[in-house]
DNA sequence: ACCTGAACACCGTTCAAGT
DNA sequence: ACCTGAACACCGTTCAAGT
């Protein structure tokens, strides 16, 4: 099977992250391999090592157009809602992560399961960095006297938050009754810690 | 080779299972194998799959010792701090799981990653049902007009978000100056809603 | 230069054979 | 009854050999 130069190597990296990325429609990233993605793409194995570097960079490669399409999808929710206040931006900006999420489980999933022993690569740290700042943004808006520390600090808080019920959803682990969604959690996370912390910035600590 | 009847299948079980949570304490799980496991007792790997039916269901018992562990220790932290007022315990309790997380950081990742593709076992939801418990007598008590309903939504919001900010905690995905940690992020959830719950615990939807 | 396919060192699981 | 060890069908990675 000589497929040699059918496909260029930009090419043939295109056709293996949208093999992998229908695959992961439909099944677990545990249920991949190597292997069949090089039988899914008609290469043997060793050739997407030398493109890719390793089966982990592969993967990587997969994790950084999630996130790009991520960034997207955010960016444009954030926009279509730009006449809403902003409280509400931020609820469906949070709402869209979650339907990102069911939607894409298995894709979602992958970007957080997948652990690379090297540290984070820098472009990877920039994108989320680009999504915090649309976040910091309304913020902002909402608490205009708030300072750059207390800001950083309720983005991410918010973030993680949204991102462990997000987890929690897909995982199906809330074991709560039917009337409890991520959907839910997310809206009485939003509006409960956003109505607190526009009037106190920095939660004094009591004790 | 003959280790036959040299423990009881009870005793292997605990030795089995106190050698993967010391292996955890060094390195993830996905260092570790069921060949691996088998040589650190002394026995063959067919030992372990007869004696816990698959590899996935010893990890699966591992993670039962490791919510077990959890419980105890978050309601040791209640009863310590029980002189405390309601809100500050609910904040210690938040704190004592990432502390957890962080002082077993692979044993507390392996509860999550590892999916069983059966439904989660009884014994598990029941686990986690009595932690619950302990969490929304607390809010009762801040919100003494908060319905049942109520109550199990905010206990499973403000869970979730613990979670997902121990998750990336771990994960060193936080992104942040040095001045905002897992720590911080658990002070400013737990304070700003609950402040804004107590007062109003149904989030009521504008838009 | 690009790609393959055999080889290597692993993996979880099964099961006939031993004690 | 309990346990082993060889066999099976996988895995990611390497690299000499082919084109």
């Amino acid at each position: 099977m000589a497929r040699r130069k059918d496909h260029s190597p930009e090419e043939l990296q295109e056709l293996v992250i949208s093999s992998v990325l229908q695959f992961l429609q439909q099944q677990s990233a545990h249920a991949l391999s190597l292997r069949q993605i090089a039988k899914m793409v008609g290469y043997s194995p060793g050739t997407l090592i030398n493109l890719f570097g390793s089966y982990a960079h592969l993967l990587l490669a997969v994790n950084a157009c999630t996130l790009d399409q991520i960034s997207e999808r955010l960016a444009q929710k954030l926009t279509s809602a730009a006449d809403l206040d902003t409280q509400q931006q931020l609820r469906l900006f949070a709402e869209e992560y979650l339907l990102f999420a069911q939607q894409h489980t298995y894709q979602w999933r992958l970007v957080f399961e997948h652990r690379l022993d090297e540290e984070v690569p820098d472009w990877q740290q920039n994108r989320i960095n680009q999504l915090f700042a649309l976040i910091e943004l309304r913020l902002a808006k909402l608490a205009p006297h708030a300072n750059p520390l207390e800001l950083q600090q309720a983005s991410r808080t918010i973030w993680a938050s949204v991102h462990g019920i997000c987890m929690l959803e897909v995982d199906n682990k809330i074991f709560a009754s039917a009337d409890i969604s991520g959907l839910s959690m997310i809206q009485s996370l939003i509006n409960h810690y956003l109505a607190a912390w526009k009037d106190q910035p920095t939660a004094q600590q009591k004790q």
